[in-house]
RNA sequence: GGGCCGUUAACUCAGCUGGUAGAGUACUGGAUUUUUAAUCCAGGAGUCGUGGGUCCGAAUCCCACACGGCCUACCA
């Protein structure tokens, strides 16, 4: 480690710091203000004092004046050090790099061109980097890079950052949306001796102890209804679920799910949720571009990439303006199909229906069961084309094991997705709470599964117990929080929304 | 799983009709008291993803592998 010429020279500064009795990683350092508040009102800085810390992105020499750019979270600021305020320290200036923090104190002033400075009288070592930054005018590129070494992502580009600080503020907008109306934020496990609440094969692992598998959940919810049960009558969790499945733009093994369930309510309250939610959502300030310093034209791939505001209730998603307005609309999953494909798959039988898929070239199983069938016509024909935001509701028994039996029509459930640009952002139901009828289901499943299908429920004997004790009506609802993050950042991929999204190891 | 593209200095890239490497940034030394992709002068820095093959000679051509990207398929 640190055997490259450049690291080899920045070891050597650090012996001379140590030599002349600086710490180069003291203890701390305290700050009365942060560059962004310099900056949301630098009228009321000019000649004021103040003292901050951050990390030296970039110096100039000018002889006996050197300029440095000194970035903290939100921001970034220019520092003046000039030889006759510092004094003998001036010279350790020789010592520092692109890269290290410091802490310094000074006073603001505006420059001839007007750029917001800090004419540094004292400045502290904070700590002492080793490693090059990446070059300043094109930052990190390199995807793979960006990926696996996140903290240089994050600090060569501000547009990640905000990324991730939004992804915080929408989860906390969330949360205080849930916590007024009474929701009870609670955690559920996420190593489960039998997984259930989705369709997908889960990760497995093993516990010694009690010598058994363990999967990692697949979804919170039959945990959560349990909790229903227990009369905690609205609840919610934000938890990672896992699935062990491909990874592409839209799917991580490991994903960030909001699911939340409420007593006495059902599917129709849940999309009002959703509409609710995601009005909110729209109303998040910008709390973090406009108190970063402009880029000079033509710099930077991301100059004209910052995060756009939402005008009103109104995104712009890869191009694609999306209004949040409501109410969103509403297609049962049958009419969604008839529109899109143009055949009422309804009076269809299977055959039929795996016929008119290979005439339009898809690949359909002859072991599909209906609800597949009809899954996958849909996934073709219909999802792509889901741009406004979209509740599609009413969808067919087989696969929605948890669901409840729709008002009227035995055939369906009362379920809801909801879908914007063509993804799923939400799932949610009238949940079921009949446990006969959920034995039931899950007998079908059982069948289903016997017959190959591997993504089938499994039987959960303890949840049958636990819904024999009695659950009100309940609706439940769940949100992919990566993907309405991809949606408020305009990021293509999960991956953009991920800090640590998963590669090849 | 399939297709296309990529992997060269710490970073961003050029070099690819085969003759064993080049720019900018960064770094080092020097000049410079309002610069901001600072500028100017000088300099150091690369087992050209890995392993094979063809050839007198491979960053360059061929094969395999690894990792990545985009698209596509599967998986909700």
């Amino acid at each position: 480690m640190f055997e490259e010429e450049q690291e080899k020279i920045r070891i050597e500064k650090l012996g001379k710091i140590k030599e002349s009795g600086i710490l180069p990683y003291p203890y701390k350092f305290d700050c009365t203000h942060k560059i962004k508040d310099i900056r949301k009102s630098k009228e009321d800085f000019i000649d004021k004092e103040v003292q901050f810390a951050g990390r030296i992105l970039a110096i100039r020499g000018h002889g006996k004046v050197i300029f440095a750019d000194i970035q903290d979270r939100e921001s970034k600021i220019q520092l003046y050090l000039k030889a006759n305020i510092l004094g003998e320290s001036f010279e350790l200036l020789k010592l520092l790099d692109i890269g290290d923090f410091i802490g310094v104190q000074g006073k603001i002033f505006e420059t001839k061109t007007e750029e917001l400075t800090v004419s540094v009288q004292k400045f502290t070592l904070l700590s002492k980097s080793l490693n090059p930054l990446p070059e300043k005018w094109h930052g990190l590129v390199d995807k793979e890079v960006r990926f696996r070494k996140r903290y240089l992502d994050l600090i060569m580009s501000p547009k990640v950052k905000e990324v991730f600080i939004k992804r915080t503020q929408i989860i906390k907008c969330i949360r205080e949306f849930l916590d007024t109306r009474e929701f009870l934020e609670v955690e559920t496990p996420v190593l489960q001796g039998i997984y259930g609440g989705g369709f997908a094969e889960p990760f497995k692992s093993y516990y010694k102890s009690l010598d058994r598998d363990f999967y990692l959940r697949i979804s919170d919810e039959l945990y959560l209804k349990r909790l229903i049960i227990g009369g905690l009558d609205r609840v919610y969790e934000f938890g990672k679920d896992f699935r062990n499945e491909g990874m592409d733009r839209l799917h991580n093994p490991e994903f960030t799910v909001l699911e939340l369930y409420q007593a006495y309510a059902d599917y129709n309250d849940m999309m009002q949720i959703v509409e609710e939610i995601f009005e909110e959502l729209c109303r998040l300030p910008e709390s973090f571009s406009n108190c970063h310093p402009e880029r000079s034209e033509g710099s930077q791939k991301d100059s004209s990439l910052s995060l756009r505001m939402t005008e009103g209730l109104e995104i712009e998603y890869q191009g694609t303006k999306i209004n949040f307005k409501r109410p969103w609309k509403r297609i049962t999953f049958f009419d969604s199909l008839k529109q899109y494909t143009g055949i009422e798959t309804r009076d269809k039988d299977d055959n039929e229906l795996i016929k008119f898929a290979q005439e339009k070239g898809i690949p359909i199983s002859k072991e599909y069961h209906r609800g597949k069938i009809l899954d996958t016509l849909f996934d073709t024909f219909v999802q792509p084309k889901l741009i406004e935001p979209t509740f599609i509701i009413d969808y067919p028994k087989d696969n929605s094991p948890l669901a409840k039996e729709h008002r009227n029509d035995p055939n369906l459930v009362e379920r809801f997705e909801s879908f914007v640009y063509g993804m799923e952002i939400s799932n949610a139901f009238s949940e079921l709470n009949d446990p006969l009828e959920q034995i039931k289901r899950f007998e079908m499943q059982q069948k289903f599964r016997e017959k190959g299908d591997m993504e089938a429920q499994v039987m959960d004997k303890d949840f049958i117990e636990a819904l024999g004790y009695g659950m009100p009506p309940t609706g439940g609802l769940g949100i992919g929080i990566d993907r309405i993050t991809m949606l408020f950042t305009d990021s293509h991929s999960i991956k953009d929304v991920i800090l640590f999204p998963q590669l090849r190891t």
